[in-house]
DNA sequence: CAAAGGTTGTTGCAACTGCAACTTTTAAGC
DNA sequence: GCTTAAAAGTTGCAGTTGCAACAACCTTTG
């Protein structure tokens, strides 16, 4: 995929919202932003380098992961199309574990140096203070779905990291069924949990009632 | 203290860096900011109301802290002079919990209509361009505590959260230590424990000489 | 189709943690 | 300097959770 073709996709991120095909194609050019294709489980970037970039999906799904030194994965998030993900935005590696972004299926991804967000562009600058203003939202958005997840971790129990967890979300669906993005082994990486222990509590609260399981599909009973 | 005294405490506020005094009390006459004072223990805000407003802490120190339905108290974050909170920012109330910020010593806040933050001032434009730009960088700052939070929240083990804690401030500090912001019983909330397993815990950290720990200092051994 | 890799389900057991109920120490306010 | 409130420090106990080790299913892929 060339720039065109790339810009043409970038028009549907939220990051170029109200950014037109033309001026997003000059936009990147201007800052020499990449475009890569990657394949499942391919690594799309580590937070070892100090590379300060901004990274964009354009197509396919990616999950930011964190490996601590004894092996445990942890999702840190689930990036969709138009979904951005870069170590200034949220992840400063601190401890020295394992962080990267890692492909699920086959994805498109343009890379943005991170100064362009925060400095001036002398020819695009209507265009680019647009574009710091989509990147508020963005990154807005984000801090949500971390203080989201704080939420959820906050609680000290199995039981009620998942009651809390699936109430937030019923709110979301505005019902009280909804249906999960990911695996109930995800999940228990989601809630960081040992899968096992969080299979034993969701059955007893099956067997009490409280929820109904369905594949992904969740259903808060009473 | 009027709107022109705050303007004065408000440049050095993060969110105006770099935006002249008589600037930033235009920009707050413009949008209709105000200005409140707040004692200890008093509440500055609470998320129930869809009151959309950012609130920047000009002086003295506050927590924002969920409280659930069954009297657990969460420190979210510590808000000090500069610090910006607001519903948008950061924190939606998704479950319903008590949600609210409160003043921890007296504390002087500037409130801003949260729309000003994405829409356009006829004329202040360059000036609102700095202020978007900034507030860009705070909550990328935000977003960052977050996860650093979650990395904290994500070790399953009172003792991992506990070493995640202290090695990531060590890091911060580039030393092997350095001084909690908040007491032991906060940490606890910090970290989500129960705060007598959580000195059981560092009794016994301590009696293997891993950590030593004195008032708020903590230093690493090994 | 058969193999392989991933997800879901289960269980026993040891270890960890939350809870409740205290005492002691420190800090703050009058 | 006295009073009070908050923080730090302890402990027993019961209930929860992590870990290890499986078995049973899907889904995909050659």
């Amino acid at each position: 995929m060339d720039k065109c073709a790339a810009a043409c996709a970038l028009e549907n991120s939220k990051l170029f919202e109200g950014i037109g095909e033309d001026d997003i194609k000059h936009m990147m050019e201007c800052c020499g932003a990449k475009v890569k294709k990657f394949r499942p489980g391919e690594i799309i970037c580590t937070f070892e380098g100090n590379a300060d970039k901004v990274g964009v999906v354009i197509c396919g799904e990616a999950e930011s992961e964190r490996v601590d030194y004894s092996g445990n994965r942890t999702v840190l998030e689930i990036l969709t199309e138009g979904d951005v993900f870069g170590q200034t935005l949220a992840f400063g590696n601190l401890t020295g574990d394992m962080l990267d972004v890692v492909a699920k299926s086959c994805c498109t991804v343009v890379f943005i140096p991170a100064d362009f967000v925060s400095s001036r562009c002398s020819n695009a600058c209507f265009r680019h203070t647009l574009f710091v203003r989509n990147m508020l939202g963005i990154i807005a958005g984000k801090a949500r779905s971390l203080s989201e997840r704080i939420e959820v971790l906050s609680n000290r129990t199995i039981r009620d990291k998942l009651l809390c967890y699936f109430t937030i979300n019923c709110a979301k669906a505005r019902s009280d069924k909804f249906t999960m993005p990911f695996s109930l082994t995800t999940l228990a990486d989601y809630i960081c949990c040992d899968r096992s222990a969080m299979m034993r509590e969701l059955g007893q609260m099956k067997e009490e009632g409280l929820v109904k399981i369905d594949k992904r599909e969740v259903k808060l009973v009473g």
